[in-house]
DNA sequence: TTGTCCGTATTGACAGTGTCAAGTCGATGC
DNA sequence: GCATCGACTTGACACTGTCAATACGGACAA
């Protein structure tokens, strides 16, 4: 069982076998999942063989978030792109939808890339670039909204917003109760219409049902 | 040594000084720092032991985080109670001392309140509950600031603002820039100002200076 | 061709973890 | 006096991350 099976990829090297074998196991059962020897199992190889490649498991994780922010940062870019000629209203919609799309697509990664202690930013600064990146990001779209004007508290403010968002949908307390993709996704576009409408002005958004929002009612069948 | 020492406390049974200790782990060194055996060890008791007043690991875990959610309801209510005759913007204003005092003085046990894998809320009703009493108060907040109006979405708005800039001073790559105690806590007041204008309207706060937002910038000597 | 290097992978070990199973021991109730 | 029962101990198991030493296989020089 050495040679690879006719219909796969062509063998990558061991390298990249881990790194993909690594984004599976995270997205499937979160970190706990992700061991260095599950990898080594399921990459066919004996549990040593990773450490070749990765000192330990912290650069694997590492490598792991570094590719996370750079996705991250992408997705925030190409919104400020699309959005620079628009209206406020619309440049904070696609800048949500960016960060907010990034955590429900991948939120195994997301949650890894905001736990430092796993990952220290001194040791791997491919990570650090790449969140600067994103931050970088953030600081355009506060001078696109702000008309120029920026601080680094305003600049907080909004990525807290998203980010406040994203976790509360992803691990908060309110998490099971918005059982289906699409009820999550309703439920953060109109919490950033709210916020929206503060921060630039204009017709406020209806105020939706008042379901989901008991956290000891019986959470939906799924 | 099992004689306790004359200055110390009476000795507690061994579930409170399993508890205790698990707080003071948690504290000092985060989840990692957290494990059974250790615990069990500086109780003075062998691996066990603990079993026998936690059927596992995650019922500890589980109890923290209800003592958690239990304390972050109680400020959340009591800065509701203290505000509930003053303007929207004090309301706000205390509201988010709060729930960021609350996560900067017990940063480890607001970071496990929200990683619902450690703890199964199906399993442990009563940090199930004490969320549900923090939610509460969100709501009561909420329609404390809109007049009466609410929905689930504008409540996550508000949840999110508190909770994105919490996680973000925490566990966000902005957190090693703040560096001191001072530094941390003025950019917060800064940053939900500029929140409490936007919601409540009033003379926007001023623009502090564009300092420590910068990632890839050394951080300062603590 | 022979021999040496070196990068890759393997084997084996160690300390640490959470948890199951069985045994000990002292107080309590019949 | 004896049985019961809860609190605790002892011992084991499977699992983890990681260190150390070993084997292999190709590149390259003599």
């Amino acid at each position: 069982m050495t040679a690879p099976s006719a219909a796969s990829a062509p063998p990558l090297n061991l390298r990249e076998r881990v790194l993909e074998t690594s984004r599976e196991l995270l997205a499937a059962g979160g970190l706990a999942a992700l061991s260095m020897r599950e990898v080594a199992r399921r990459a066919g190889v004996t549990h040593q063989a990773p450490y070749h490649h990765f000192p330990d498991k912290e650069s694997i994780v590492a490598e792991l978030v570094a590719e996370g922010f750079e996705e991250l940062a992408r997705r925030m870019a190409s919104a400020n792109d699309a959005a620079a000629a628009q209206g406020k209203r619309e440049v904070l919609r696609l800048a949500a939808e960016a960060y907010l799309g990034f955590a429900l697509e991948h939120p195994a990664v997301f949650r890894v890339m905001f736990r430092p202690e796993l990952c220290d930013p001194a040791r791997f600064p491919r990570a650090l670039a790449a969140a600067e990146h994103a931050r970088a990001q953030c600081e355009r779209l506060v001078r696109i909204v702000h008309d120029g004007r920026f601080s680094p508290a305003l600049a907080s403010m909004h990525w807290a917003h998203v980010h406040g968002l994203a976790c509360l949908v992803l691990d908060g307390p309110l998490g099971p109760q918005l059982s289906t993709e699409e009820v999550r996704r309703a439920h953060l576009v109109e919490a950033s219409a709210h916020f929206a409408h503060m921060v630039a002005g204009g017709p406020p958004p209806p105020l939706g049902p008042a379901t989901v929002w008991r956290l000891d009612a019986a959470a939906p069948a799924p």
